[in-house]
RNA sequence: GCCGCGGUGUUGGAAUUGGCAGACAAGAUGGACUCAAAAUCCAUUGGUGGCGACACCGUGAGAGUUCAAAUCUCUCCCGCGGCACCA
C-alpha cells in the first residue's frame, strides 16, 4: 500500500468525475423527490476564491452528495455573478476589457471549484453577462414594465463620484457606496425605477415582503434585517392651518385669529398622536416645496435662504455627524395652529426633518421626542409635559420621557393609555376631516438604472414621436456594444456609440434613440435561481414544467452580506411572477443559512493590506482538497464567525493518514479471518468478539448520528462522531470489510477524493457516489444497558448500570439499595425520588 | 439609541434541547521508538485540597423557577453583527 498522496489522488479523481458529470447531474426527467440545493453565484473576481467561498460550498457540496446517496434527484448548479462595478472599475484601471477580465476570473474560479472536489451539475452553468442570459433579464425589465412596475421619475437619488453612477437606497446605506466605500452625494435624477414598495404587505394570494418572511425557514438576524429595512410604522397623518402671526408676542399665547389663516396647509405624519397637546412647535424640512410656497409671509427670507443653502453643501454623512447638535432656523412671520388645543406654534425648518420621509414635516414634542427635546433646549422652546408613566415618575426636566404612559395636561384625553388616546385622536382627526390614521414605511421603491457600462442595457426606446416605447420582445437581447469607450463620464458610456444609440421606432419606424443606462446588477441576480432548472430554453426564462419541476429552492446557502439586497430583491421578483401568475409560490428561498466569515489567525478579518490572507490553493497544495474541506467543516458551526487556526488543520491530517492506513488494517485482518475459515465458535470464543459487537453497535450509531447531523447543517459533530469511529476501529483491526465500507460512505460526502481511492482499492469498479447511503439498524442504536446516574438532591453520588427500560419500580429500588448511596444516606428517609425513563434516579431528602 | 446574535478549559468547540458540563480536535507536559530530529504510538491535561480512594468549587455577574439550570425567567455587565435624526 503506497503512501497517502493526496495530490496524486486529488489529481486522478478530478480527472474521473471529470469524465462521468452524469454522477452529479440533475435529471429533468427524474421520477424521485427533488432538492434544490443552491449556492450564491459568485461575482467572478480576480483574487480567486476565498476562504469563506470554500467553507458554504462545501456546505452545499456535502449535503448535495448526501442527498444523491439517498435516492433524491439532486439540483446543485453554479454559475457567475459577471456584470457590475467591481469588474468595470478593475477594466478602467487596467484597460483590459471587462469581459476579458470576467471570462479569465471564470476560469481561475471554476478551476479552484474543481479543485476543491466540488460536485456541481456544470450543464447548467449559467453567466448574467452572457446574451443569453441577459436577454431574459431584459425580458423581465419588460414584464415589469408592461404591467406598470417599472417607470421613470425625477427624484433626489444617491450619486457616487467615484463609480460616476446612482445608487439604490440599499446601496448608499449610511451615506457611504457599497461597492467603493466612498461618500455618496444627492443629486436630481431622472432614473428607472422597480416598484417594490407595491409587495410591502399581502396581496390577494401573494404574501408581502414582510408577513413572507413569517412562513420561511431563515435566520432571525436576517429578517429581522429585513423588517427593519421595511421600516414599517403605523400612526396617524393630519393638516394643520397657517396663519400669519404678529411681530410681536409670545409664540405658543397667540390665539387663532390674530393672524390671516392662509390657504397653505402643513401636513405631519406621527407615530405619537397621544403627546399632540404637548406640541409647542412644528419642524419642516429645509428643501420642502412649502418653504418656497411661503416665502413671500416669511420675514427672516435671507436668513431661512441661508440656512437652506447651507444644508444643500452638506452631505449626508455630515448630515449625520451632527446628530446631537441640532441646527434649524425659524420661519417668522407666520404660525402653525394646533388643531387639538386651537393653539398657535412656531415653525421651524430643519435638517434634521427628511424631506422624503412621511410627509416631510413633523410635530415637535419636546417632553417626549429625545431630539425635540434637544432642539427644544438649543433654541430655548417651551417643554410641556403629557404624558405620565404609570408608576407616576416624570423625569422631563433632564431629557425626555418617550415611552408610553397615561395622559395629562390634555384636555378630554386625561386619564387615558397612550393607545387608547392614539385610537381616539385619530376617530377625532377623521371626524373633523383633517387626518386619518396611515401607516408609513422606511423602504422607498428600487432605483434600477446606472450610467455604467457593464450591466444589461435597459430594453427602452425613445421615439420622438412615440415617446417611451419599450423593445418588442423578438428583438431581444438588445446586445452591449463591445467597442464603446467604457471609461466614466457621469454619462452613460452607452450613449457615446452611435451604432448602439441610434434606432428606428419599433411603432413608427421613425428616428429614435435607446436608452442608454444599464440595469442594476442585482436585477440580474434576482432571478438566477430560476434559470439554473432550465438553463438552455431559448423561448422562455424558464419552461412550466422545470419551475413546477425543481422550484422553490430548498436550501440556500450564502454570505450575510446580502441581508437586504440581494435576498430582498428576490424575493420582490418572485412575489411578481406569483402576482402575475406565473408561478404557484411567492418565497423563492424555503430555507436559508449564511455561513459565518473566516478571520484571520489573528482574530481579523482577512485583507490583502493586511497581508494575512490564506489562500485555499496553498492549503489544497499543502494538506490537499479533504483536508480543507473537512477542516473548515470542523472548525465550529457553519453560521459562526471562526478564525482560521493552521495548527488546527493537522487534527484533519491526521485523521485522514489514520483512514488511509485502516484499509490496510481492514484487509490484513479480514484475510487473517477468512484463513481462520470464520468457524462459529472461534468468533464466538475469539476475546475479540465483544469488540467486534461494540463496534457494530458503534457504526450504527455512527450512520445515524451523520445522517441527522448533514441535515440539520451540524458538520463538525458529524466528523467528530466518525473520529470517534475510527478512535475505536484499533487500526482497521476490529472492522470488518463490510463496516469499513460503510464507514467510507459516510465519509464519501466531506472528503470524495480519498474515499473515490480508497473505495477502488477494495476492488470496487463503480464510483462511490452511485452507492446508497447506509441505513442504521434502530435495534442496535438502542442501547441495551444504559449508565444511569443515581444523585441525591441533585448531586451524582452512584453511576448503576442498568437495563436501558428499567421500570421506575426497579430503578429505585436498585438506587436505594446501592451501598454508596446508602452510606451517603446516612439513615435519611428520601421524602421524594424522581425517575426519568432511560436517564436518571434522583434522591431527594 | 434600536434590532439581532452570543459569552463554556490554554485554544476551536461539544452537551440527546431542563437530566453525569468540557465530546471531538488543537496546544502543552511526561514517556516509548530514534545516534538525533520529524513523524508515529501511549499517558496526563477545568480549578483547589489530598499519597490516595475521593471531596469541594466551576459554564460573564447577581437573583428567581425547579427534585434538577450552560440550557427557562428577570436585572445587569461585556463582545460581535446590522440599522441608525424614519417623527
Amino acid at each position: 500500500m503506497p503512501k497517502y498522496d493526496h495530490k496524486k489522488i486529488e489529481n486522478k479523481w478530478q480527472r474521473f468525475w471529470k469524465k462521468h458529470p452524469e454522477l452529479f447531474a440533475a435529471d429533468d426527467k427524474g421520477k424521485g423527490e427533488k432538492k434544490y440545493i443552491l449556492d450564491m453565484f459568485p461575482y467572478p473576481s480576480g483574487d480567486g476564491l476565498h476562504m469563506g467561498h470554500v467553507e458554504s460550498y462545501t456546505a452545499t457540496d456535502i449535503i448535495s452528495r448526501y442527498w444523491r446517496m439517498r435516492g433524491k434527484n439532486v439540483l446543485h448548479p453554479q454559475g457567475w455573478d459577471a456584470f457590475g462595478l467591481p469588474a468595470e472599475n478593475y477594466a478602467v484601471k487596467t484597460k483590459i476589457h471587462p469581459a476579458e477580465t470576467t471570462k479569465k476570473s471564470i476560469e481561475t474560479f471554476k478551476a479552484q471549484m474543481n479543485m476543491l472536489g466540488l460536485s456541481y451539475d456544470w450543464s447548467r452553468e449559467i453567466n448574467s453577462s452572457d446574451p443569453e442570459y441577459y436577454k431574459w433579464t431584459q425580458w423581465f425589465f419588460l414584464l415589469f414594465y408592461k404591467n406598470g412596475l417599472a417607470y421613470k421619475s425625477k427624484g433626489k437619488v444617491n450619486w457616487c463620484e467615484s463609480c460616476q453612477t446612482v445608487l439604490a437606497n440599499e446601496q448608499a446605506e449610511g451615506g457611504v457606496c457599497e461597492r467603493c466605500g466612498k461618500e455618496v452625494a444627492q443629486k436630481d435624477l431622472e432614473q428607472w425605477y422597480f416598484k417594490i414598495t407595491d409587495f410591502i404587505e399581502d396581496s390577494g394570494e401573494t404574501s408581502g415582503l414582510l408577513y413572507g418572511l413569517d412562513k420561511i425557514d431563515w435566520p432571525e438576524s436576517t429578517k429581522a434585517g429585513q423588517r427593519n429595512w421595511i421600516g414599517k410604522s403605523e400612526g396617524a397623518q393630519f393638516k394643520m392651518k397657517i396663519i400669519t402671526a404678529p411681530a410681536f408676542g409670545h409664540p405658543s399665547s397667540s390665539e387663532e385669529g390674530t393672524g390671516e389663516v392662509l390657504d397653505k396647509l402643513l401636513e405631519v405624519f406621527t407615530t405619537r398622536l397621544d403627546t399632540i397637546f404637548g406640541m409647542t412647535f412644528a419642524l419642516i424640512a429645509p428643501e420642502h416645496k412649502l418653504v418656497q410656497e411661503l416665502k413671500s409671509k416669511i420675514t427672516n427670507w435671507s436668513e431661512v435662504e441661508k440656512y437652506i443653502a447651507e444644508t444643500k453643501k452638506k452631505s449626508e454623512l455630515q448630515r449625520m455627524a451632527e446628530v446631537k447638535d441640532k441646527t434649524g432656523v425659524e420661519l417668522k412671520g407666520i404660525k402653525v395652529l394646533n388643531p387639538f388645543t386651537k393653539k398657535s406654534i412656531s415653525l421651524f425648518a430643519s435638517d434634521f426633518v427628511l424631506a422624503y420621509y412621511g410627509t416631510g414635516a413633523v410635530m415637535a414634542v419636546p417632553a417626549h421626542d429625545e431630539r425635540d427635546f434637544a432642539f427644544a433646549k438649543k433654541f430655548g422652546l417651551p417643554i410641556d409635559e403629557v404624558i405620565k408613566s404609570a408608576d407616576g415618575q416624570s423625569s422631563v426636566v433632564k431629557e425626555a420621557y418617550t415611552e408610553d404612559g397615561v395622559l395629562i395636561n390634555s384636555g378630554e384625553y386625561d386619564g387615558l393609555t397612550s393607545g387608547e388616546a392614539r385610537k381616539k385622536m385619530t376617530q377625532w382627526l377623521a371626524k373633523e376631516k383633517i387626518g386619518r390614521g396611515t401607516i408609513n414605511y422606511k423602504m422607498r421603491d428600487w432605483l434600477v438604472s446606472r450610467q455604467r457600462y457593464w450591466g444589461a442595457p435597459i430594453p427602452i426606446i425613445y421615439c420622438d414621436k412615440c415617446g417611451e416605447v419599450p423593445v418588442p420582445e423578438k428583438d431581444l437581447p438588445v446586445l452591449l456594444p463591445t467597442d464603446v469607450d467604457f471609461m466614466p463620464t457621469g454619462e452613460s458610456p452607452l450613449a457615446k456609440s452611435k451604432k448602439f444609440h441610434d434606432v428606428k421606432c419599433p411603432k413608427c419606424g421613425g428616428v429614435a434613440r435607446r436608452e442608454s443606462d444599464t440595469m442594476d446588477t442585482f436585477v440580474c441576480s434576482s432571478w438566477y435561481y430560476f434559470r439554473y432548472a432550465d438553463a438552455k430554453n431559448d423561448k422562455e426564462f424558464i419552461s412550466k414544467a422545470m419551475f413546477k419541476k425543481w422550484l422553490p429552492v430548498d436550501l440556500y446557502v450564502g454570505g450575510a452580506e446580502h441581508v437586504v439586497l440581494h435576498l430582498l430583491y428576490s424575493r420582490f421578483f418572485t412575489k411578481v411572477l406569483h402576482k402575475l401568475g406565473y408561478i404557484g409560490f411567492d418565497e423563492p428561498f424555503a430555507k436559508l443559512r449564511h455561513q459565518g466569515i473566516i478571520l484571520a489567525e489573528d482574530g481579523r478579518k482577512m485583507s490583502k493590506s493586511l497581508g494575512n490572507v490564506i489562500a485555499p490553493d496553498s492549503v489544497v497544495e499543502q494538506y490537499g482538497a479533504d483536508a480543507l474541506r473537512m477542516f473548515e467543516m470542523f472548525m465550529g458551526p457553519l453560521e459562526d464567525v471562526k478564525p482560521w487556526n493552521t495548527k488546527g488543520i493537522i487534527g484533519i491530517s491526521r485523521f485522514l493518514e489514520r483512514i488511509w492506513k485502516l484499509n490496510k488494517g481492514v484487509i490484513a485482518s479480514g484475510a487473517k479471518q477468512s484463513r481462520g475459515g470464520a468457524a462459529k465458535n472461534e468468533i464466538a470464543t475469539s476475546p475479540t468478539a465483544p469488540r467486534k459487537d461494540k463496534i457494530e453497535t458503534l457504526l450504527h450509531k455512527t450512520i445515524k448520528k451523520v445522517s441527522e447531523d448533514i441535515e440539520n447543517l451540524k458538520f463538525n459533530t458529524a466528523i467528530s462522531a466518525m473520529m470517534i469511529l475510527v478512535n475505536e476501529s484499533g487500526g482497521g483491526a476490529n472492522l470488518t470489510k463490510e463496516q469499513y465500507e460503510i464507514f467510507l460512505k459516510l465519509l464519501s460526502p466531506f472528503a470524495p477524493y480519498i474515499v473515490e481511492e480508497l473505495w477502488s482499492q477494495l476492488g470496487h469498479k463503480k464510483s462511490i457516489f452511485t452507492e446508497k447511503w447506509p441505513e442504521y439498524n434502530a435495534a442496535l442504536v438502542k442501547d441495551e444497558t444504559i449508565q444511569m446516574p443515581v444523585q441525591i438532591n441533585g448531586k451524582v453520588r452512584a453511576v448503576l448500570t442498568a437495563p436501558s427500560d428499567i421500570s421506575e419500580e426497579e430503578a429505585k429500588k436498585i438506587a436505594i439499595s446501592d451501598t454508596t448511596i446508602i452510606k451517603w444516606l446516612g439513615g435519611q428517609e428520601p421524602k421524594k425520588v424522581i425517575f426519568v425513563k432511560g436517564r436518571l434516579v434522583n434522591i431527594v431528602v
